[in-house]
DNA sequence: TTGAAAGCGCTAACAA
DNA sequence: TTGTTAGCGCTTTCAA
């Protein structure tokens, strides 16, 4: 039996929505004919487009993906990798790169990492044939290994740095320029940073601002880390500082600059009189905590649909790729975590 | 040129991963003898196995999961519909369905329904054809769509009870009762509910709970609302109740019940020692809001867990669809957000 | 403007 | 134990 003869399935096999087949015989023309009509509608005569539309509205159906990208690679899915899907500062970029991504047809696979290299490779690897392009938003992946996604699928990478992939990076050395002049202003004179994952990029980055930013502005900055970027991560931090408590802390990320907060209050400690801290990110969190965390806001919903639109253009023109990262901006949000230093 | 002739492709196309017919070509033997070798090794010699083996991880291989789909409706791949990414509920439940799904070697299709019912009919519409089950985590379809869609491909809802669809519901009655129970013991005989979406199954249950709870133990309970389960809700929800604050509140979710908290602090009201709030879900910022939020904790990564073998299951054994809906205990958490009311 | 037919990567049925 | 072949849903030639 063919596609082309059936009218119902063998007994074990699922129920299936109407094909392009179904739709084809009770309109009574070809499939290409209801192919094109659904796809080119130029190139079919308005009447029997029109009455083919009725026909495929009625049985409800929906092309599969699946059949076109065998034939073409055209499956209309973008693979999204995270390294965890529970961080606020991830849920904000899968929301930006779904709603680009739905506006523009496709369908976004997730992708997992879990923190563990093992499973971001494996997912990885399983997405890869079924996708048109992968965002990597926060991964652990070497060079090397996004490099060789990349000769295989259009890749763009988020908040990194690669040869020849397209990147979209926050500007963290202005945000971390924005918080030390703050504090410098402020009367802060040493600043200490609470560092996020050993392996970042990302905290790289953003130490290296901070250490730029302090050097121009005559302050000193010192170093403490890594840690796990958590609000568990920040209690450890300031376990780890209780012997001499700065006047200023700035942490990799919102996470940890509570949990630190916390810590330091649960002490005795007060914030900003004894100790001021500083955040990244701007996530929900930081808002609601008390008091109302400082912190750099990052554009980060906006990230998300860039790297849809920059895979989706990599896509259409392989050879436009861009070479240049895309940099987006980000802005000091100033609340109650940051104040004078005590003098004396 | 067919498939099995080529060596390399045409140039426009995107370079493509090594398929099985390279394989077999390395390996000098039939494509049916990989895909043996591969899928049913005890159908294979041991030698020619170990020998396809070496050739397909040399050129990269991986099974591309639209071929097999085309053919057997095997994809690999699970829908997981949302209705807001962002809302650390759902978060967690798609960490939970996520580590389930890879363990279980499938990928996830995640579909954000971004609060609109068109966004989720047209990303479910869409990505329908292409799984092999879905599972609704928060959904606004109506239960005859949702119906529609299980006749179509095995059906997994997450609290909300359809006929005939397997549902994963929460104790939402045992919560609210546990948080009656707390609340009267404390001295509390009024109750005022802040209630979430209006078209909520979830709300409907949770109200329904604390409503029965409170006859029983000899309250009486209040509604308000509806407000949406956001911060910003909350806020709306003080706002409203301003005049008359009642002793007790109880929120539909953390969100909500911080949001009211927030407002009232912010109008020198003081928690708990004026008004007790009461949350549902126990998020992270349940945690790190000031007074740390009494809620009642859910399940949700177990949830998401379960709602993919659900489905799994469902897809082994259509016949054996599990009719009674699961249902997953909940835990009252106790912090600082709810004390004795104020005597007089 | 429409139809016929090939073929995308893969597996299952059948043959050897 | 292995090879041959058909066909999944769809689009894209090529022909009419």
């Amino acid at each position: 039996m063919t596609a082309r003869e059936r009218g119902s399935r063998g007994a074990g096999v699922p129920s299936r929505s109407a094909t392009i087949y179904d739709v084809a015989k009770a309109a009574g023309v070809a499939t290409s004919t209801v192919s094109r009509a659904l796809t080119r509608p130029g190139r079919v005569s308005a009447h029997t487009a029109a009455h083919i539309r009725r026909v495929a509205a009625e049985l409800g159906y929906h092309a599969n993906p699946l059949g076109p990208g065998l034939r073409t690679g055209r499956t209309s899915m973008l693979a999204l990798v995270v390294s965890d899907v529970t961080n606020p500062v991830y849920t904000e970029i899968i929301a930006g790169a779904q709603s680009a991504a739905t506006e523009a047809g496709y369908i976004l696979v997730l992708i997992d990492a879990q923190e563990s290299d093992r499973y971001e490779l494996g997912g990885l690897e399983r997405a890869l044939p079924a996708v048109e392009g992968v965002i990597l938003a926060g991964t652990r992946l070497s060079d090397a290994a996004i490099g060789e996604a990349a000769g295989n699928r259009p890749v763009v990478v988020l908040n990194r740095d690669v040869a020849d992939v397209p990147g979209i990076l926050l500007d963290s050395e202005h945000g971390m320029r924005a918080i030390v002049e703050h504090l410098s202003t402020l009367g802060h004179r040493t600043l200490t940073y609470i560092g996020g994952p050993q392996a970042s990029r990302v905290d790289g980055a953003r130490w290296r601002g901070l250490l730029d930013a302090a050097r121009d502005l005559g302050c000193t900055a010192r170093r403490s880390g890594p840690y796990t970027p958590t609000v568990r991560g920040g209690q450890q931090a300031a376990e780890a500082l209780w012997g001499a408590l700065p006047t200023a802390v700035v942490a990799y990320n919102d996470q940890l600059a509570i949990g630190f907060m916390l810590a330091l209050q649960h002490r005795g400690v007060r914030v900003p009189e004894h100790v001021s801290v500083v955040g990244f990110d701007n996530v929900l969190p930081a808002q609601i905590v008390t008091p109302a965390l400082t912190t750099v806001g990052a554009p980060l919903r906006t990230q998300g649909r860039a790297a849809v639109n920059a895979v989706l253009t990599a896509m259409k023109n392989p050879a436009a790729v861009l070479r240049r990262p895309i940099t987006l901006p980000v802005k000091l949000v100033i609340r109650d975590s940051t104040g004078p230093p005590r003098p004396g």
